[in-house]
RNA sequence: GCCGGGGUGGCGGAACUGGUAGACGCGACGGACUCAAAAUCCGUUUGCCGAAAGGCAGUGCGGGUUCGAUUCCCGCCCUCGGCACCA
């Protein structure tokens, strides 16, 4: 092998010598445990940038604890259920099984190539029946203890397609591919009660301490706790029940609004043509709360009148779109004077609006600058007879009171959180093991007869799920009576897949229990790593199903995760053409050539293989769906994976989002090349046996100095803060001091050793083939993963000066050396000594002296 | 629309608890080496004024608190993520 760095020859070799240690299996070692748990990847095709930054941060974590001594466990697998497999099959005709499972082939082997230190006894894949029969499994026992149940739900409908849509296939309103115009249908799916944990899981963040102020502060509000009353309407001899947070406006109620789904809206629109075609304009746009909520608010009366519970006034009954049948009970009573959309309601048919909370100021109220006004919701009631005059808290205790004495309402706390639908109308999914009988109705599959196994060889083709066409699958015997029964065709929602993956990474090969006691010696996750994104959705269901199972007794922790690092998405330009229907078709980046004016702005974008343009999409995460994954492999190819896994940890901090360049990696390979060089440069003059070396002075005892002032802040940096750039940056200087440095005698070279040894071993998490070569090349026996971490000799970091930088009256005018702990008077003496801040001050009066001790020195002068 | 982030040189970013703004790297420019190029090495690099010493301005925009604000507070703008069927 050659003396210069060829990373092409290096990590093969490297990586071969890991294998037949088997240093990557969590049993081996010793040492107190450590499970560091990154999120399992979609297997898309390939690798992108994002995931070699979510696996490239979770080996660093995992290899610097291994280095401290820990016994490591970082498992990987596949989220293999879920809907781009059918959107492959229904362009390809390939079966979305024999598309997933090449791409988890493919995708493995590019992981291999990394080098991380996974242990590979573990993969697992969602779509394998030894995995998704447990799934099938609990959800057998939740349907037994009440947690899973069955109701109606709304879904986006595609009328040409006969089929339902996700909302990601639904665009401006319409079906992505037959671009007709969507609506809304309901239908009867399967639910868990996770509102049964609502509380238990809003109180258990402050228990979270790891986990980013962000990602709770999120999920607190997804929860959504309301402290409120929920108050009776009568209505034409029905009752219209609402749930309001604000009772005490109650008096200033002047209209009620229901929802076009809710019971009343259909009753009234009997015998009314103008209403029922209203409710129908209504169902029609998709179901998703994004799109809901930016539509234009409109509205009809019903012509019922409702009762005001305490002033026995006629209240108009309006059906309304912005009113939602999914939050409390899909009927409101508006408020105009205190709550913004009410007001807007107002506003736009006339209706009437009152104040009944007091202005700071007692202002009187006026519609015009109403914006200044509604949110004064902390004053005292006016306008509500008896309650006139309390203050709004007051009031509120008041009319709850008044409303129970009538038994017409009371105190109740509300959830913005809904139970969780897990019923999906498709092929690609983890099958509900349920019968429909026509005598016995909905039976559950005897467990004896789990997995009910989907058949991998359907292809799906955007017309419904083909397990209804598909009668091996569909008939059966009701497991009760024995007549002719069907199966249930839909699947589960894939986050079903991943609540659980990290409990059976600890038990993989039990074929006999969901999970064992390995899970109580692995759990909790003592790092979990994964993209923002999941921030609500995934991290809030994988605490739920740790919950239910803990409740069956299956795990003995209440959270899944101890520390949590969210990392930022990488993100990268999108580009499309449209075809005559109006699909968007993407392109990937790679086969665009850009044109950019000075600013950065896109000039001008076509596609490489016809020289035709493309439209820019703006700047997205990078994703299967918009086609804008950049893959490592050729930066892979011609640089190594190290020199990748340097750049990607180099170029921003961990949970920063990040627009993908290539600017920079030739930086991250001319320092491995200047590492290598240099640790070649030191062995050829040859090794000495690593022991601290005695007797600096000068440059060689600065240059220790900052070596242990390096490791402490590179553990710092990786261990408490996770900010792996900043220890990059941190170890790059410290080797552009180490080079300058010519060790004139034995000492010296004795320091040079010391410091090689400590740079490669700091490295090592980041870069981890060229770290176990270099550790040779020190002449050290056995694996560097094995040598432990440097240790910060705490006598070299002293020093016999410091630079206090001085100020006069907050402006920088110079610097001073003095010594460590010197005090405000000392460093002011020597500051006044210094021309330029002599200068500054001259005959000026010194009103203030501060003094931050060993840094910096603030003198106020007027 | 609602919830949560982010905005600092030409670019990626640093400044950790309110204390030197621009570490480290890319790019650019100048130089060394070379027949030449690549690679490598040395130097300069926020803007403006200045020969220099030094000075003034400057962290999306507008205000505020403070001896001192990239950091804290108020109001905006832009941008990214999520919004329950993308994962």
């Amino acid at each position: 092998m050659s003396d210069s760095y060829h990373p092409g020859e290096l990590e093969p070799e490297i990586r071969r010598y890991w294998e037949e240690h088997d240093a990557h299996q969590a049993e081996s070692g010793e040492g107190e445990r450590f499970y560091c748990l990154s999120m399992f990847p979609y297997p898309s095709g390939k690798l992108h940038m994002g995931h070699m930054r979510n696996y490239t941060i979770s080996d660093v974590i995992s290899r610097y604890h291994r280095m401290q001594g820990q016994r490591v466990l970082q498992p990987m697998g596949w989220d293999a259920f879920g809907l781009p497999a059918e959107n492959a099959a229904m362009a390809n005709g390939v079966p979305p099984a024999k598309w997933t499972r090449d791409n988890i082939e493919h995708m493995r082997s590019q992981l291999k190539q990394l080098g991380f230190a996974i242990d590979w006894e573990r993969e697992l894949a969602t779509c394998d029946p030894e995995y998704y029969r447990w799934n099938q499994w609990f959800f057998l026992r939740l349907l037994k203890r009440g947690i899973a149940y069955k109701k109606t739900g709304s879904v986006n409908w595609d009328p040409v397609d006969q089929t339902v849509l996700a909302n990601e296939q639904v665009i401006d309103g319409r079906g992505w591919r037959t671009g007709a115009p969507v609506e809304k249908r309901e239908i009867p799916m399967y639910y868990l009660r996770i509102t049964d944990y609502a509380d238990e899981l809003l109180e258990s963040l402050d228990t979270l301490d790891g986990w980013p102020e962000r990602v709770r502060t999120m999920q607190a509000n997804w929860i959504g706790k309301s402290e409120g009353a929920e108050i009776e309407f009568a209505c034409e001899g029905e009752t219209i029940k609402v749930f309001t947070t604000r009772p005490d406006t109650l008096m200033g109620a002047t209209f009620m609004a229901v929802a076009a789904e809710h019971p009343l809206a259909r009753q009234a629109a009997e015998g009314n043509p103008a209403l029922t075609d209203f409710i129908a304009e209504c169902q029609k746009g998709g179901v998703s709360e994004a799109d809901i909520a930016v539509q234009e608010k409109k509205g009809m009366d019903t012509g019922l009148k409702a009762v005001h519970p305490l002033t026995g006034d006629e209240l108009p009954v309006w059906v309304a779109n912005y009113v939602l049948m999914t939050y409390g009970e899909g009927a409101i009573m508006a408020v105009p004077g205190h709550d913004e959309r009410d007001f807007e309601f107002a506003l736009k048919y006339d209706l009437p609006i009152r104040q009944v909370i007091s202005l700071p100021d007692d202002r009187e109220y006026d519609d015009r600058n109403w914006h200044d006004d509604y949110a004064a919701k902390q004053g005292r009631l006016v306008n509500s007879g008896p309650y006139d005059g309390l203050e709004w808290s007051k009031g509120f205790e008041a009319i709850v009171a008044d409303l129970e004495k009538k038994g017409l309402g009371r105190a109740r706390t509300q959830f913005r959180l809904r139970d969780w639908g897990i019923s999906r109308q498709r092929y690609w999914g983890c099958p509900i093991p349920i019968i429909h009988c026509p005598d016995c109705g909905d039976v559950p599959v005897p467990e004896a007869d789990l997995p009910v196994i989907l058949p991998e060889e359907l292809v799906p083709d955007g017309s419904g799920n083909p397990l209804n066409r598909h009668p091996e699958f569909l008939e059966t015997a009701c497991p009760e009576c024995g007549t002719a029964a069907k199966r249930e065709t839909d699947t589960m929602d894939t986050f079903v897949d991943s609540s659980w993956y990290f409990l059976r990474y600890t038990g993989p090969d039990n074929d006999d229990a969901m999970v064992d006691k390995r899970a109580d010696q692995w759990m909790p996750v003592d790092q979990y790593i994964g993209g923002i994104e999941h921030a609500i959705l995934h991290l809030l269901y994988a605490r739920f199903w740790t919950k239910l199972m803990r409740d069956e007794g299956l795990v003995h922790v209440d959270e899944p995760f101890r520390r949590l690092l969210t990392q930022g998405m990488v993100l990268a330009e999108t580009y499309y053409r449209e075809d005559e229907a109006g699909r968007r078709i993407w392109f990937n980046p790679s086969d665009v050539e850009v044109q950019r004016d000075g600013k950065g702005e896109i000039l001008s974008a076509v596609l490489e293989s016809d020289g035709r343009p493309v439209e820019p999409g703006g700047i997205e995460k990078m994703a299967k769906s918009k086609n804008n994954g950049v893959d490592p492999q050729e930066l892979v190819d011609t640089y190594g994976a190290d020199t990748v896994r340097l750049f990607s940890m180099f170029a921003a901090p961990p949970e920063q989002s990040l627009e993908w360049s290539e600017a920079g990696v030739e930086g991250a390979w001319r320092f491995l090349k200047r590492l290598h060089a240099g640790v070649k440069a030191h062995v050829a003059e040859g090794t000495l046996p690593g022991r601290k070396p005695e007797k600096l002075d000068g440059e060689a005892r600065e240059l220790r100095t900052r070596l242990h002032e390096t490791i402490a802040k590179v553990g710092d940096d990786m261990g408490r803060r996770q900010t792996f750039n900043t220890a990059i940056a941190a170890i790059m200087e410290f080797c552009n001091e180490l080079q300058r440095f010519e060790p004139g005698d034995e000492p010296g070279r004795e320091l040079v050793q010391e410091a090689w040894e400590s740079v490669v071993r700091l490295i090592a998490p980041v870069t981890p083939h060229i770290a176990e070569a270099l550790w040779r090349d020190l002449g050290r026996e056995g694996s560097v993963f094995q040598a432990g971490w440097p240790a910060v000799d705490e006598s070299a970091l002293t020093r016999a000066a410091v630079t206090v930088v001085v100020q006069v009256n907050g402006k920088v005018r110079g610097r001073v050396q003095v010594a460590p702990g010197s005090d405000k008077e000392a460093v002011q003496a020597a500051a006044m000594a210094d021309d330029n801040v002599a200068r500054h001050v001259q005959d000026k009066t010194i009103r203030k002296v501060i003094l931050v001790p060993d840094k910096l020195l603030n003198i106020v002068v007027g």
